[in-house]
DNA sequence: TTTT
DNA sequence: TTTT
């Protein structure tokens, strides 16, 4: 191995969560992030902003907390790392999508029914699911 | 604004970097940064790797930076942020690029002359070009 | 120079800020930040938790932010540097005090009154104290 | 639980790890890796450059990867979380001290022999001792 | 000293 | 599609 792949972001769902479970049983979750960044613009003194949504995937046990604690219009921090899938569309042509692997989720403000639900993979994947929640 | 969009990568470049300089004069760069994961497969027991090729770009004195002093096979630091690009191929139909747009550069690995090739945008931009070099 | 050296905080501030002018006029401001991990005990299968404090420095337009938006039990995430400090106690002896120096502060969680009480250092030195505010 | 306690660090070690072996057999690190700041006095004009020392502990199989790979002058990335000891010191006062856990190492440059010497605690902790190496 |  |  060779490098660090890591991104972190803080943002606010833009949608609920979508849950799908594998053949194999394991859970997965897409989750839809919003991060933006807002300036002046130099020429006309506007104030601008742009908006940026990144697609998140959770597997297992984090999968399943997603879909229990978050919802449209939570906000979360969310560790994990880069990954591009290559696919095909319906014309054979090879297509590329950026999403992140997420390997860790903690929710953010004082929502007090699911402060808790916070852990990360190896922590999800070595104990039992209800330990801490 | 709301929101932390941040990615940080350390790896080795692919390529030596592409240099371009726009209309208006500023320089951009674009680096292909590599990096890997291994793991030892749960079922056949084989050790696997995947390789991830990052997409990042740089602007103005940074990007100089970049053509003047990496090149392929070269190990970096990179701290910057997910973008994603919207663009429509030969047939009309919209089409997604993610990219890096990177913030800050480093150099990794003991090349004396060339450990001071380090500084953010805001370096960049606030001060004049040869300060830091 | 050479190196990174940067430190990634989400907590709850344990007190209101304390805000200090220093001689020439800029504001200071000292939050403490609070992390906890939590885990069970391999041997007692007890749920054990800990807590650890964080001082946190801003300086200037960042400062006068701090003392305006946060107070105590405040989330923030927190983006700085490693700073320790050499100081002499009453016996002359030589301390030294860890602190982190913030360089960009984010208020978290739903508090409509202040949701923008977000910028970096570079942000806060190059534009006019009250722009994005 | 509730946070986020994150510390990166890219730098060099300023002597070799010490290494030490706790009374249940375990093995445990500590490097020291310095991190410099560099920038142009605006009053004076003059360059000026600050070191910063981290004091950084491993343990077990990490640890014996430092003892292994790591010495003076190498170059580390770094990825940990702060923790502040308490201790007395000899007159009985309190004193503490701020120190990085660390996580997560990669050597850094092009040493072809020792590229692979990487590895999480999770992952050291999940499987035998010579896997990744 | 926070928060869950 | 979120949030301010």
């Amino acid at each position: 191995m060779a490098g660090v792949n890591k991104v972190i972001i803080v943002g606010f769902l833009g949608n609920d969560p979508e849950i799908r479970t594998m053949p194999n049983g394991d859970a997965v979750a897409n989750i839809s992030v919003a991060t933006s960044e807002s300036w002046t613009d130099k020429n006309t003194g506007e104030r601008r902003e742009i908006t940026e949504w990144h697609r998140i995937v959770f597997y297992r046990r984090q999968a399943e907390i997603c879909g229990e604690y978050l919802k449209k219009g939570s906000q979360v921090y969310v560790e994990g790392r880069l990954r591009t899938r290559k696919w095909q569309d319906q014309n054979g042509q090879d297509r590329y999508t950026t999403e992140i692997q997420g390997d860790m989720m903690q929710m953010l403000g004082s929502r007090p029914q699911n402060q808790t639900a916070t852990m990360t993979q190896s922590t999800a994947d070595d104990f039992d699911d209800d330990i801490l929640l």
